[in-house]
DNA sequence: AGTAGGACCTGGTGGC
DNA sequence: TGCCACCAGGTCCTAC
């Protein structure tokens, strides 16, 4: 499932290898649903043929890719999506939707369970984009502050866990893993309300949220049933979750794991380390 | 406006 | 062995 760490990776591996390359042809799989917020196959296609990437980069857990004079292409990747490069030889693997030839390469977009989505923009609206511009900050930008973060949580009813999976809210990039391990670190419950933090806590919170997703990115991501974050490749920071996935097992601090749903989400905890 | 809950989707898994 | 209910969760939509 891909959350920050895992769309930081992809971006920073296939960077290199395809910016300034132009798209020589536009592949779309008949009737995707990922295009369904977005123009016609047609449209994309024509608007995408013969255009030169001009730099490819992340927003939250989306990935951006500019295109040379202006127009991007936005890509959500669901739960399931991946974006890798093949040889051009290579058959397209099912559930590919997107598929670029590019000089000597082929680049796809492959997405068994079609929750992810791609979106066009033209030139001059990348900005106005509507899931980017209510996007809440990046936790690696400078706006991410730990003062921001209790200011957005003040006053709020809803559980933690709930309002750190809102991409609007108060951070943007944290999903289901990342939220459960970030506030194990912090040492706070996801269950509590997400008003209930006071200034020392939120400051936790903050570091941890750096500290969980900076580590994870150096692992090159989580790796758990479908996401990779390349062709063949795996991310370790599997081996280094705390929490998630560790029910019934003990914690550091002798307590047991326990395993909750909010919000209809599965959310792992430490009675002992998290108040 | 804020909050809650269901829908979407399909591969993998475990029970029978 | 085969079948099937169930689970996973990011985002969107609707209801209150």
């Amino acid at each position: 499932m891909p959350e920050l760490p895992e769309v930081e990776t992809i971006c920073s591996c296939l960077r290199d290898d395809i910016t300034g390359e132009t798209i020589k042809e536009v592949w779309i799989k008949k009737g995707s649903r990922l295009l369904r917020d977005t123009v016609g196959p047609r449209a994309l296609k024509k608007a995408l043929t013969g255009r030169k990437i001009k730099a490819l980069f992340r927003r939250g857990k989306y990935i951006i890719m500019d295109l040379e004079g202006g127009g991007a292409l936005i890509i959500h990747l669901g739960m399931t999506g991946a974006v890798y490069l093949v040889d051009k030889s290579d058959k397209s693997p099912e559930h590919t939707h997107l598929r670029f030839e590019l000089p000597g390469k082929s680049l796809l977009l492959v997405d068994p369970r079609t929750f992810g989505k791609v979106v066009f923009c033209k030139a001059g609206e990348e900005r106005a984009n509507v899931v980017l511009s209510r996007l809440a900050p990046d936790p690696f930008d400078e706006s991410f502050t730990k003062e921001a973060l209790l200011d957005r949580l003040r006053g709020r009813t809803l559980p933690l866990k709930a309002a750190l999976l809102d991409q609007q809210l108060a951070v943007s990039g944290l999903g289901n893993i990342y939220v459960d391990e970030c506030c194990f670190r912090a040492g706070i419950r996801p269950t509590r309300y997400a008003g209930s933090l006071d200034a020392e806590e939120a400051g936790r919170l903050h570091r941890a949220i750096r500290e969980v997703l900076e580590e994870a990115i150096r692992c090159k991501g989580t790796t758990i049933r479908d996401y990779r974050w390349a062709e063949n490749s795996s991310g370790e920071f599997l081996e280094k979750l705390k929490v998630y996935g560790k029910e019934g097992q003990q914690c550091s601090c002798g307590r047991t794991i326990e395993k909750t749903r909010v919000r209809d989400r599965s959310t792992h905890f430490c009675p002992g380390c998290q108040k």
